[in-house]
DNA sequence: TTGTATGCGTTATCAT
DNA sequence: ATGATAACGCATACAA
């Protein structure tokens, strides 16, 4: 069924056919009818590929994020997804993974099936090497990039981000005007994010004097293997690296300091502070129950979302946006 | 840049680029490389509409989840996306949320996409009523339709599942045999996967004459609320239902119980044992660790897959394949 | 092995 | 208001 039968059985032109089809004023009421009648009955539906080639857009827009299944990355994917069908575009999931190379292979896929804009989730894709960045600007140049939490300066690419570093200084200062003193950054990867994060630890110690390299904890095992991460923080105070209070990166890894409370038989606030980022719903899962930081993720993906649908629209905007987040206090901390 | 620009700036035929393109044997070594070095000179790829309407596919597959953030989905999304873009397909993702109304608009708009299959993640998309299940036997007039973890007698569609069913059954019998007598069956949907599991828990408790009605317990809140979920069992206690087992249709249901049991100050296993489903990372953030079925979600991703590959190539495939579960052990049972 | 010509189903630019 | 016709960029049957 196409627009040549339509046109053939209602006894008009294509070229009215697909007048009627996209809603043009220049049809009377009564072949409109008419069109619109021969239509339904036969069901058709346009040929998606053929309006594309002509319209060079199929109204879609590449998704990209590293592990779709990580609790952030998901919600970003569900809210975006959401907005993005709202406003009448289609999303094609590209799960790229943590290795660079992948990530260049997913952006080129995407690009060569001809997206509409690409919108980076997570922070993952932002590299300290310019060089490693080239694959960003270089899309960037086709379509436009959207990152959530993440930016770049360059032409045709808008970062959307929440505040990391602020987030986590007042969340240190915090913790240290709680009483504790030797507090962990606990972190997982190396992302702008969680630099960012990091720069904001060390930037608050330090305003308090007591800035030590140790209190940077990196763990180097898997996302989600939280016994692990108890066995790293257990195995570090077994060394002698003593603390009272752990800034974790994400939910997950607070997962693992409270865990590691719990085998050693510490109790949480008193003796162990945890504050955790996503204020996922992990934080509800654990005893007592998790102090975290509202990164607005929502909020982000909604920004997000309408920036990229002005620039689409041409219009200026502006290439990087900060929100700020929220420490939602809970059990764990003082 | 198209083929024309390539065909003439190589000096041989649009049917030649395209035969190289294709990697078509009956071209010359030598003009080969003469074409294939123009490409790269000028960085050329094919147009994607182009082609999709040229060959009426764009190597794109639906995928339908009702909520890519659920811990179950998300994992499902990862793997399977995954294992498309192997096998050369792209995933347009399609969150419907729970409303049957839209999960028809997102069905039709994935077709009207003209996707080479859809995928149906989750069992929220089959339904007791026949004409409420229409609209995926509609979809498979079209294109295969693959469902993870549902199931529909119909033809085209293919159903890919874990044994809930089985998996609850024993689960309750490993329950009632290691002494406890009152047990719940939790659950928070009324999906097709959801009652498997709940005629499971009631043959298992028929078989030892112990069951009761008001042992089922639907939760009607969000599916990610676990205070509501100890509310609901406090309240539940406090109406005089008393209870030594909860069976929970999923982890996060077994979050709650395992807050209930905190602020109800039962020790868990000894005064309340706790069954999740998912085996997700949720079971090591509790105390103690839970005892959770495991869906073998990757296999039967990979599974589907295949056989969706297959019934592309125009294979006979299994309507329906069902997989074991396996039942982890941990701290919550004893 | 290579080239020519046509079709794929639209949209859009002309006329009328 | 409506119709004829040319793009859009590729694949492919057929010819050479």
């Amino acid at each position: 069924m196409t627009i040549y039968d339509i046109s053939e059985k209602a006894g008009v032109s294509i070229a009215t056919v697909s007048r009627v089809l996209n809603g043009s004023n220049n049809v009377s009421e009564k072949t409109k009818r008419k069109v619109l009648d021969v239509m339904n009955q036969y069901g058709y539906t346009p040929n998606a590929f053929a309006r594309g080639l002509g319209l060079n857009t199929m109204k879609t827009i590449g998704l990209m994020c590293a592990d779709s299944s990580d609790l952030y990355m998901a919600k970003a994917i569900y809210f975006v997804e959401q907005l993005l069908r709202a406003n009448g575009y289609d999303s094609i999931l590209c799960c790229s993974g943590y290795d660079l190379n992948n990530m260049k292979k997913s952006m080129n896929l995407l690009i060569s099936k001809k997206v509409d804009a690409i919108i980076l989730i997570g922070s993952t894709y932002i590299s300290e090497k310019d060089e490693d960045n080239k694959y960003i600007t270089d899309a960037a140049l086709q379509v436009p990039v959207m990152m959530l939490n993440g930016s770049l300066n360059a032409p045709n690419v808008y970062g959307i981000l929440s505040d990391d570093y602020t987030s986590i200084y007042n969340a240190t200062l915090y913790l240290l005007d709680s009483g504790v003193k030797d507090i962990l950054y606990f972190h997982a990867s190396h992302s702008y994010s969680t630099k960012r994060k990091m720069a904001g630890f060390v930037d608050a110690m330090k305003s308090r004097g007591l800035f030590k390299e140790e209190y940077l904890q990196y763990f180097p095992g898997s996302h989600e293997d939280i016994p692990a991460m108890e066995k790293h923080l257990t195995k570090l105070n077994k060394k002698g690296q003593h603390f009272q209070g752990i800034i974790a990166a994400n939910d997950t890894l607070a997962m693992g300091a409270m865990k590691y409370a719990r085998i050693s038989g510490l109790n949480v606030p008193h003796d162990l502070s945890v504050i955790g980022y996503d204020n996922s719903l992990l934080t509800s899962t654990c005893d007592p129950e998790l102090t975290s930081v509202d990164n607005k993720l929502e909020t982000l993906c909604g920004h997000l979302i309408q920036t990229l649908m002005d620039v689409l629209g041409g219009k200026d905007m502006p290439q990087e946006t900060v929100f700020a987040t929220e420490l939602i206090k809970r059990g764990t901390t003082k």
